[in-house]
RNA sequence: GGACGUUUAGCUCAGUUGGCUAGAGCACCAGCUCGACACGCUGGGGGUCGUAGGUUCAAGUCCUACAACGUCCA
């Protein structure tokens, strides 16, 4: 039996991969095992796979090879997502360039189909990259976000969220592109620098804050000034949006505008009175007056300040074509630009212009139509994240979470129009004012503060963690540790301001809320004793510091996720969307790895912002929401029925209910709607049908009814995923059987968008958590630190790399840069198509810009790899690569060889069991060496920490076995004399095709195809095997055991034995290159040292003779040093090696005088540390007698060495 | 502006709870085609651990500040 003398990787690839394909073995379906199961974080199928892909991937697949080995059920879901805005802008952008066609002239149907096309094909390309990385996944449930399958349950999702309340319209500004007349996404726009103004101009304030009739008539404006009034200048850029201002904001520090805070002002052009507002958020007192004019419904800073500022109202002034709409009175119908003229010269001839300065602007464009975006307020549906209506102040009277007008009915949303109430913040309400001081407070930091941060940060309070400030906390605690629901906070000592009592009642509330407790000390207790501080705190977290220490430890040690700590008392069902998915990581039902993106997930939720949902998009789910004015059965339906049920409810212009076809006795509610009486009278219905009610759907229409054109975003359907595709929401048996699932592997930039929001639907969906691991991987860059992308062109594609390197080296770097840091980088080169030579890619050659390199080996001219659209016939391409893979290429080769050494050498190979206590040293040592190995992995796999695993096998694999048992092998197989004793040759190989075994297995989650080309030669010759039982072998590796092995089979008197040995042959080859000797020149060595280190010396004799070279090996106290020897000096022997005629006395001097100025270096620091009493007081005994020992092992050293130098001379 | 990370050999990175003279791979130098492997073997050289303070008997490791770089959020 003889393998190829080097591995290929292409051809166990293909072999292997077909193989596993046609056994099934990807396939899983329930039984009575322990399930494994992890969902694929769908790749979109806007375009190919990249590297950081296939790193995310491998390690799923390593984590489901290994599973599986264990005999866990082990299922591995596929799929893709339809990643909605960014397919159909790939899809647009390829129609308008190849057919000059906009998709508003193709049409919906058209470009949906056409997307799906592209779907078509790059699914396939993304499914096939998989395979060719080795991904085991199932195949045969691969699904896709938008088919039949996930359509349902999406739908389903929100028609539960609708009829729970919990979906509702709300206005938002988008980004619109007035050109196409669509919303474009924030990535879908780019900003450049651009000439334009930035005009000055003056309000006039209102005298003794009151409001009155503004300057002018209606019909005109005054002329004049009335003469001794005051003004309040500002500038802008868009003096256009002057007609949509709702308000005057400064700083609230300002001097100069102080008293004018709650006064008002006249916006001449319209006739508005509007009040002058504090906000310190928008308002910066140090640029230009200090003084902006608000327009919320056409600026996100003005918005925003809104939200803060709901009294104020909103006003939209722009058309759908970015001309001004009725809201502009006479500048109606203009566009924004001629507008923007008007208003300048009719702010002018008011004499309320005061200056123009030219200025490039940083100007936001739609990069699809290249025009400029305008910020634009629209309806949109959302998703509540807050807590119930319970949770906010008492006493609003607010219920309907609509929005009060019908979509495109009318676009003045005057925030203080009758019918129009704003909804309130979910947390507790808290003045302006107020808000203010906190976040003055919040600002600087005491002495006091600083002190006792170090302090809580320096580990003495038994691995309590604390963190500066609770998230999301308007009430400023200054430190607090989760674990131990513990807040600490530092006090001025002026406690009697009306600030500061208002401030702890809301705190105290606040706090209950939350179930935290406080501890308050002075800054100055803390300033002048901390030691008692610090005991106090520390009385204060449960349990004994002993306890307390060792469960965080045993909680950081457990891997498998605790019960779910009872909630607080009627805290459970009151709690919104956010706060679920925030307990469940907090209480440990949800894990992530590495422990610290805990972090970003919380703090994210904590803030629970409603999610808008709606796109303005054709690919996508399409929100399954009919609406429409009430026709007069619906209206008389409404009013005749429903306030007997909901009196309340109508008197607010806001009632919902459900209803049932007919058809449909035990499944009540299938259809939900909500209604809005308006003040004409006439309702406006919302209606939402469930899904599989074709029949309500039509009936819908009949009713004058039209479903919402929007679709939903793409994250709707993707947070559905880990249920979905088990076939929720019909009780199938996968999904009772894999749901939860057990890991999810994706990468940080979506633990807000995708995590938080999986484990919020899987909560709401199933009661039950998505996962109960989240590992987040490491992120890819270039060797300038750069993030790839193929669009950068410092991107790599999987497939060149398997090409390349084969997908073992490929998944074995995964594995290794897997660390638990942030980022990894890989430089990267290109290939010259013509010789092969790696041309490192440089920065300037990122983006296409550069066409062309020439090889500076074979001088021929290629095509950077990078993001080109099409090939180019005059040019090739380079594929791109990395030599960081050629660590995986050799490894597995190394493997392959080391394997292929044991196959030569099996003739008469014959399987029995090993009984390890009866085998020869050397044996017992690599058995000693495999179970540690075994035992590490399985613990480093359990934790994640992958790049520890890869390379506890490569030093394994590599530095143990090959090097140094592999070596001794070989003697004993050729039954050299000396080396040979009965039996030795059949033992030798036993143990060497029982360790090749485990290896093979150890080895095959992270490299499967030379694993299992090599398990596959096995079979041939020794299908039984192993260690201690030689059994039977599976026919594939894939489906046999992970190895265990007794851990008692660690030796570590033999492992010391066995270091000895190494550290004397290193020292004999060392002197051999030292002195140039060739190597087959035996040498002959002298070890002085006591009997039981010469013993085991002799047992190993013949493989330090046959490893170093040695001819005559004696050894013992007795041992008498030769004349013109080289020395070599360790705690436990020395070593002679006699070099007759050959030894130079400077050379070996120079060497001798290096050994020892190492040892003194070492001595002076070892007697350094001894001599301070303070060590020797504090240190743990253990230590310090091991420095004492560490002396008398230097100094006696030192001395033999010092002799060993003097006998030179003679 | 906030959060999180990174900074250790020429390059890419390890370095567990502070504790023997800080490690690996690549690159470099010298020597090896010896019957598994030149994608290899043997040996060697190379580091003031970003800077400045602090805690400690002891700091690459803990704390603080600063600097540079990176990511996310606003």
């Amino acid at each position: 039996m003889e393998l190829a003398k080097g591995y290929n990787p292409q051809e166990a690839q293909e072999k292997w991969l077909k193989f596993w394909n046609d056994q099934g073995y990807f396939h899983a379906r329930p039984d009575s095992r322990d399930p494994f199961c992890i969902v694929i974080p769908p790749p979109n199928v806007t375009g190919a796979l990249h590297m950081g892909h296939a790193l995310n991937n491998t390690l799923q697949d390593v984590l489901i090879r290994w599973r599986r080995m264990q005999g866990r059920n082990a299922l591995w879901m596929p799929g893709t997502d339809h990643a909605g805005i960014a397919t159909q802008a790939v899809v647009e952008r390829l129609i308008y360039s190849q057919e000059k066609k906009t998709r508003h002239e193709i049409g919906r149907e058209e470009l949906v189909k056409r997307i799906w096309e592209w779907k078509d094909k790059y699914e396939a390309r993304i499914l096939g990259q998989l395979r060719q990385i080795g991904a085991s996944c199932d195949w045969e449930r691969t699904r896709f976000t938008l088919d039949p399958i996930c359509a349902r349950a999406v739908r389903e999702t929100f028609f539960k969220m609708f009829k729970d309340e919990l979906i509702f319209r709300g206005k938002r500004l988008v980004n619109w592109d007035p050109h196409l007349q669509t919303s474009v996404a924030d990535d879908e726009t780019y900003t450049e620098d651009t000439k334009g103004g930035f005009w000055t101009f003056k309000y006039e304030v209102k005298p003794n804050g009151e409001r009155r009739e503004p300057l002018g008539s209606s019909q005109g404006f005054a002329s004049t000034l009335t003469p001794g009034l005051e003004f309040i200048s500002f500038s802008t850029t868009r003096p256009e949006t002057m007609l949509g201002d709702t308000a005057v904001c400064v700083h609230p520090s300002d001097e100069r505008y102080k008293h004018l805070i709650g006064k008002f002002v006249t916006v001449p052009l319209v006739n508005r009175t509007i009040p002058i507002i504090a906000d310190p958020l928008l308002a910066d007192p140090t640029l230009g007056t200090g003084c902006v004019k608000v327009t919320p419904a056409h600026d996100p800073n003005d918005y925003a300040c809104y939200q803060r500022n709901p009294q104020i109202g909103i006003i939209n002034i722009l058309n759908p074509d970015a001309t001004i709409n009725e809201n502009g009175g006479k500048y109606q119908g203009l566009d924004r630009y001629k507008a923007r003229e008007a208003v300048i010269a009719d702010m002018e001839a008011l004499g309320l212009f005061e200056g123009k300065e030219e200025r490039v602007i940083p100007l936001k464009y739609s990069d699809r139509s290249k025009s400029p975006i305008e910020p634009y307020l629209s309806d949109q549906w959302f998703v509540r994240m807050g807590d119930p209506a319970s949770a906010c102040a008492p006493g609003d009277g607010e219920r309907s979470p609509f929005s009060p007008l019908p979509p495109g009915e009318g676009s003045g949303v005057r925030g203080e129009s009758a019918n129009t109430k704003e909804r309130k913040p979910h947390h507790l309400p808290m003045p302006a004012d107020l808000l203010e001081f906190v976040r003055n407070l919040r600002g600087e930091q005491t002495d006091a503060e600083k002190l006792l941060w170090s302090l809580l940060r320096d580990r003495r309070l038994g691995g309590w963690k604390f963190r500066r400030q609770y998230p999301a906390d308007p009430y400023v605690l200054d430190f607090y540790c989760h674990e131990a629901r513990l807040a600490i906070e530092l006090d001025g000592g002026q406690h009697n301001s009306p600030e500061g009592m208002l401030r702890d009642e809301q705190r105290s509330a606040f706090l209950s809320s939350k179930g935290l407790r406080v501890i308050r000390f002075w800054n100055h207790d803390v300033l002048q004793d901390t030691e008692t501080i610090l005991e106090a705190i520390w009385r204060e977290l449960p349990g004994s510091p002993l306890q307390a220490a060792e469960r965080v430890k045993a909680e950081t040690a457990e891997n498998t996720p605790s019960p779910p700590a009872p909630l607080p008392e009627g805290e459970g069902r009151k709690a919104g969307l956010a706060q679920l998915a925030m307990d469940a990581v907090n209480d440990g039902r949800v894990k992530l790895f590495p422990e610290r993106y805990k972090n970003s997930y919380l703090d994210w939720l904590g803030e629970k912002r409603d999610w808008c949902i709606s796109r303005q998009l054709w690919w996508g789910h399409r929100i399954p929401v009919w609406s429409g004015w009430a026709n007069e059965t619906e209206k008389w339906f409404i009013e005749q029925t429903v306030p007997s049920w909901d009196k309340e409810a109508v008197e607010c212009g806001d009632v919902s209910f459900g209803m049932t076809p007919g058809q449909v006795k035990d499944d009540p509610w299938r259809w939900w709607q909500r209604c809005i009486r308006m003040d004409n009278g006439n309702w406006y219905i919302w209606r939402c049908i469930a899904p599989g009610y074709p029949e309500i759907e039509e009936q819908a229409e009949k009713d004058g009814l039209t479903q919402d054109p929007d679709v939903l975003d793409t994250w709707f359907s993707s947070m559905l995923w880990p249920h979905s595709t088990l076939g929720w929401p019909e009780p199938t048996e996968e999904l009772k059987y894999y749901y939860p699932t057990s890991v999810l592997v994706t990468s940080r930039d979506i633990i807000t968008l995708w995590v938080a929001r999986m484990v919020i639907a899987g909560l709401y969906n199933l009661d039950q958590v998505p996962f109960h691991h989240v590992y987040i991987t490491v992120k890819l860059m270039d060797g300038f630190g750069e993030t790839m992308s193929k669009s950068k062109g410092n991107g790599v594609d999987p497939l060149d790399i398997i090409d390349r390197y084969g997908a073992d080296a490929l998944r074995f770097l995964v594995m290794q840069i897997s660390t638990e840091t942030q980022d990894a980088r890989l430089p990267v080169a290109n290939v010259c198509p013509h010789c092969d030579e790696l041309v490192p890619v440089k920065q300037e050659h990122m983006y296409m810009r550069t066409k062309k390199l020439a090889c500076p080996k074979c001088k021929q001219p290629f095509r950077p790899g990078g993001p080109w659209p099409s090939d180019d016939p005059e040019l090739k391409t380079a594929k791109q690569a990395s030599e960081r893979f050629e660590i995986g290429r050799n490894f597995a080769n190394k493997i392959w060889n080391a394997a292929r050494f044991i196959l030569m050498n099996l003739d008469g190979y014959t399987p029995h069991a090993i009984k390890p206590e009866e085998l020869a040293l050397e044996d017992r040592w690599i058995l000693s060496r495999l179970t540690m190995a075994t035992h590490s992995v399985t613990e480093q796999l359990e934790g994640y920490r992958f790049s520890e695993a890869a390379r506890t096998l490569y030093d394994f694999i590599w530095s143990e076995f090959c090097d140094w048992y592999l070596e001794m092998s070989k003697g004993r197989l050729k039954g050299e004399p000396g080396v040979s004793a009965t039996g030795e040759r059949a033992t030798t190989q036993r143990v060497l095709v029982g360790v090749l075994d485990a290896i093979v297995r150890l080895i095959h989650p992270i490299m499967p195809f030379v694993s299992e080309s090599i398990w596959s030669a096995l079979n041939d010759v020794a299908f039984e095997r192993g260690i201690p039982n030689a059994d039977p072998a599976t026919e594939s590796v894939m489906i046999a055991a992970w190895p265990a092995f007794p851990i008692e089979w660690r030796d570590a008197g033999i492992e010391i034995s066995m270091g000895r040995m190494q550290e004397l042959v290193r020292s004999v080859r060392e002197v051999r290159n030292r002195y140039n000797i060739e190597p087959k020149l035996p040498l002959d060595a002298f070890v002085r040292c006591d009997e039981a280190v010469a013993s085991d010396f002799r047992t190993l004799a013949p493989f330090i003779q046959q490893l170093a070279g040695v001819g005559k090996l004696e050894c013992g106290l007795s041992v008498s040093k030769p004349p013109q020897a080289a020395s070599h000096v360790t705690p436990e022997f020395e070593v002679y090696v006699s070099l007759q005629g050959l030894i130079d006395v400077a050379t070996e001097t120079k060497r001798l005088e290096k050994q020892i100025a190492d040892k003194r270096k070492a001595l002076q620091g070892t007697q350094a540390k001894l001599e301070n009493a303070n060590f020797v007081k504090n240190a743990p005994p253990e230590v310090v007698q091991q420095q004492r020992e560490s002396i008398a092992d230097l100094q006696k050293q030192i001395a033999t060495i010092e002799g060993n130098i003097k006998d030179l001379q003679h």
